[in-house]
DNA sequence: CTGAAAGCGCTTACAG
DNA sequence: CTGAAAGCGCTTACAG
């Protein structure tokens, strides 16, 4: 009530209060070992004055004696230009950042065709007694391990890169597929109109179409459900695994030469795929759009092959979690803990901001 | 050479040198009084070292004593929806997040339309001893002549929104204004194809046409020219003055007559005034792209009137200036007081994640 | 249950 | 020209 406006330190605190500062610090930090009555006169004094703890003073210490320890636990890359190296980048880049505030990083991997992989990576990060958990969701069942493990420990967990409904509540900084697909149906449509052909081209692993891929596929027919006779408008689906390179097999051919395609939505960074295969079967006039600045696509997108790409921002994400983590260890703010990656656009003579975030 | 990897701090210099912390401390802020011998010996601890201060330790010391003043000087607005609150607000963000480090930020305004009222703020900032100083440079004698005293006194000058030459160097945080306007070329030669005809509108107030809009008109000019025989594009230009809203004058009624615009490119943020101007002529299937998130340009993007806007993200120049001053201070590091912003390309989909950078 | 004291790494006022 | 000491605000080990 009565709050100063001068912020107070733990010193004052116990000047008002009567007490030490010792006395003080065990009541904020809730360290017991403090009488009620004592407790309840602190907590008086210190609700009244708005008190908010230096972070710095307190990192400078804190740094010294306890550093807070992540884990990340990522799909293991053969190369540095392989898409999951990019949050790490993000994370180192955050951690060379707060480093002297007393923070670090330690790398787990997994393998991305095996859930099990990631299940067995869960026991070590537990018992290492990690102040905070970096991963991905793409296995649900061990996801929820993942999850109900940490609870227990009191370990916060932020996902990364894509959204899912889990048992309990977990953090997720990611981007909205579902936005990015509307996206991509408004820029696609910009470009070839009411009249051309559709199609969305799911390239997936033996895994199968995961979640990103529904979820931007739905967004892209969303787009045109809610601005135009979506029955006047022909969206075609390809589901093509991924075996070394994208061929024309007899699927593809054949839905192509039922319908020349006009606008290809490739839900995932494999639009790169596409332009050897439409020009090797002769179609022209197609516009594409896809997702991520992968080599590949960025020298497709310069070349003009490919028309529009989104920018998942995984560095950013990456970046993201980590600041996210060490703000909420440090001040109890969790509010950065969630974050919606913005749906950003990317054409040929904007990539260069954006090849590194 | 044989540097050590464990990070030393000034004591273990001072022990390594034979010296005490105090002398060390002189040594690295060269604050004199150091004879010349022991100053060769302990430079050379510190080199061999790789001694890299320990900023929050500094921070703690000084954010008591000797708080970082930074002044802003920006154009004064009567409202918080004008734009040029946007950057103060990123500028305040800055501030609340790195208070506890011991900075501050005191703000000085002028009139857009009188430079004499940017050279009167000249005198109080310098005499006012600040740290350092964010503007914009929108008056080009008055700019240099600031730039030149600042430089007197050793403080940075960051200069947001614009890049201009000055005669001495000066930092710079600021969107690319001549890729702004490539990119919507070709955002906007994607809506309306090589056919249709496109205007340029320059909506000016009494200063006459900015430097923003000179290097926006040449950067959508030279996307035609590289892209498609420019010759055979037609691009029509109106420079109008602003005087309360646009209106139907008989010079852009005429230019209209003459040739139907397809797409129209608004060099600023008026990008709203078309809409209705093009109603109450009867123009239709026109695309419109302009610059900037105010609400009545967002307004019009959400009901479709408008086909894209270009983000400056002017809270996030702010900021960067800010966060960019502050590393410069403290850590003599200035990589970050010249930065590109990108060029943010906002849909009605995507509008929502920008509305506050 | 509580207090007094040392210390995180850097800065500075004071003493010599 | 140089050193010893106090202090920034918080944390913790120790003593009682």
């Amino acid at each position: 009530m009565n709050s100063e406006n001068k912020n107070l330190g733990i010193k004052e605190l116990a000047i008002l209060a009567e007490v030490s500062i010792g006395t003080v610090d065990r009541v904020l930090h809730n360290r017991g070992g403090v009488s009620s009555e004592t407790k309840k006169k602190v907590l008086k004094i210190v609700e009244d004055s708005g008190y908010k703890k230096n972070i710095i003073a307190s990192r400078l210490k804190l740094a010294a004696t306890s550093v807070i320890r992540i884990a990340i636990l990522v799909p293991e890359t053969k190369n540095d230009s392989n898409y999951w190296s990019l949050p790490l980048q993000g994370v180192d880049a955050a951690v060379t950042e707060l480093s002297v505030f007393g923070i670090s990083a330690e790398y787990f991997f997994f393998d991305l065709l095996h859930p099990k992989s990631f299940g067995e990576r869960i026991d070590p990060i537990i018992d290492g007694n990690f102040d905070a958990i970096i991963t991905v969701p793409f296995f649900e069942a061990e996801s929820n391990r993942l999850l109900a493990r940490a609870r227990k420990q009191d370990m916060p967990v932020v996902f990364l890169d894509t959204e899912r409904t889990l048992n309990s509540k977990g953090n997720f900084i990611r981007q909205n597929s579902f936005i990015a697909g509307m996206v991509a149906g408004r820029l696609l449509h910009g470009l070839v109109g009411s009249q051309g052909i559709y199609f969305v081209v799911n390239i997936v692993n033996e895994r199968g179409k995961q979640i990103n891929n529904y979820q931007r596929e739905n967004g892209f027919r969303a787009f045109f459900s809610e601005n135009y006779k979506s029955d006047q408008i022909e969206i075609h689906v390809i589901n093509h695994p991924m075996e070394g390179e994208l061929d024309l097999t007899p699927e593809i051919q054949q839905a192509f030469q039922i319908a020349q395609p006009k606008g290809i939505f490739v839900t995932n960074a494999r639009s790169y795929m596409l332009p050897r295969l439409l020009e090797s079967n002769n179609i022209v006039n197609t516009r594409i759009i896809g997702f991520d600045l992968n080599q590949k696509n960025v020298a497709y997108l310069k070349s003009g092959a490919i028309d529009f790409l989104i920018n998942q921002k995984p560095q950013y994400q990456g970046y993201c979690a980590l600041k996210g983590l060490y703000k909420y260890l440090t001040e109890e703010e969790d509010s950065q803990l969630n974050m919606d990656i913005p749906v950003e656009i990317v054409v040929k003579e904007n990539v260069s901001f954006f090849e590194n975030d």
